[in-house]
DNA sequence: ACCACTAAATGAATGACGTTCATTTAGTAG
DNA sequence: CTACTAAATGAACGTCATTCATTTAGTGGT
């Protein structure tokens, strides 16, 4: 971030080029500046990342919206334009920016088993409060996404140190990856989702095996299944090692 | 504002009562009702199901709107609501309609781990055709669906025939539909989503993983890494039965 | 048979939201 | 100095989901 984002204090002349082309609503806030190029850039990439992401922690993905990322820069929505050709580019550079969040550091330091599971957790947790973005992600082509592409590089070095045959290197990635997905969503589920409620007599297996879980449950169930899962792929797949 | 507005029909004058209330740009098609309860009703919940699933078959999730969606049933989208409180509403009963198809016979006539396998396939082929409906399942109380109930019940009914310990069963499940809803998506990459471009340099691990596979590739690369999951969590879950 | 109530349709309006465009201003290359 | 281009503003636009007043028809109670 090379912003140099004058702290806008710059008031050139008199104070009273006067009364704000301010009115709307309550607040202040907002003495945006005239018309034309300004002296500085106001916006660039990186900007319009750091405050979507603060957006998004702030309002979550509902209150994320062109015009308010636009209210947040002080600047017109119209001006991200210039820099995105779509939200859906603003999505890809929060996406990119979260995957540089996932620990990949244990393929350097840890034995793969062990490192599989510290990744996986960081990666499920990181996405877990950024769920829509994984339809995003997804199908998202890694020339996109330098910093994503930087973690698959991590990921496959640290599957190829350990003996895995190449050309299983990317299936055994991606499913790992499909199940950490799936897994991020299942954190954001309701508690009661399982409850069958009125139904739950023409569900007796279901239903028991539910108030089964419920009982033993001190962890989060959503934290039991991923540990259960990723366990047995973790297994599975270090059987492929040679 | 109030205000009762002529309907811009009123023309006083003479012509033709008659003449289709119907102008609008090119083609017929809609001599709709007039205004008013009509004789007989035109919607229910089932043929809103029924005309969203042609829709959707038809134009995609892109063109599924609730106006799309009216056309087609030949009534004012305002009518839908009669019927169903919002379209995240029609969007489950799609859902719900949708997993009654994902084949659960197998644990009736199969062994466990066979039953598994085909249901897991059956289940990723019909949402890998619905991604959209994802993050609306994932989420979403069963008791607001009561076919997804059904067929929880029915998976349950397998695992505990084949000896899975109580507490464990809805853990085994959760893990396996996280990882068949992650692969749903994956079914609907690119194909050329691990290209990495001019990155390649930098790097040559993944890139090396990709290439590999993609010499041996003649089955689709997202069958591949499903079917590698998937033996991997019925290997590692098969293991828990008692 | 009448009457109140409710159900189910129309059609007009509303308010977000993403996006585009004409315009303005300011730096920059020749 | 003069084009050209970059980066803002502000006023649209088009699309959606949704709401509301209105109209018509079936229904249950007396």
């Amino acid at each position: 971030m090379e912003t140099p984002l004058h702290t806008a204090a710059e008031r050139p002349g008199m104070p009273a080029a006067t009364s704000a082309p301010t009115d709307p609503h309550r607040p202040d806030a907002k003495p945006r500046r005239r018309a034309g190029r300004p002296p500085a850039a106001v916006l660039d990439q990186d900007g319009i990342t750091e405050a979507a992401l603060r957006l998004i922690r702030k309002s979550g993905y509902d209150g994320f919206t062109m015009a308010a990322l636009a209210r947040t820069l002080n600047v017109a929505p119209s001006a991200l334009y210039n820099h995105v050709s779509s939200k859906r580019v603003v999505l890809v550079l929060v996406e990119d920016h979260l995957t540089s969040l996932v620990d990949v550091s244990a393929f350097e330091a840890e034995p793969w088993d062990q490192a599989v599971r510290d990744w996986a957790w960081s990666y499920r947790d990181v996405f877990s409060k950024h769920t829509p973005l994984i339809p995003v992600i997804a199908v998202l082509p890694v020339t996109d996404a330098p910093k994503t592409l930087a973690m698959y590089e991590a990921v496959s070095t640290g599957f190829s140190r350990a003996g895995f045959p190449q050309e299983r290197i990317i299936s055994a990635i991606v499913a790992l990856e499909s199940f950490i997905f799936g897994s991020a969503y299942d954190v954001t589920a309701p508690a009661d989702i399982f409850d069958s409620g009125t139904m739950a007599e023409s569900t007796p297996n279901f239903t028991s095996a539910v108030d089964r879980l419920a009982e033993k449950g001190y962890e989060k169930p959503a934290d039991v299944a991923f540990s259960l899962g990723l366990e047995a792929l973790i297994a599975g797949f270090g059987a492929l090692r040679k």
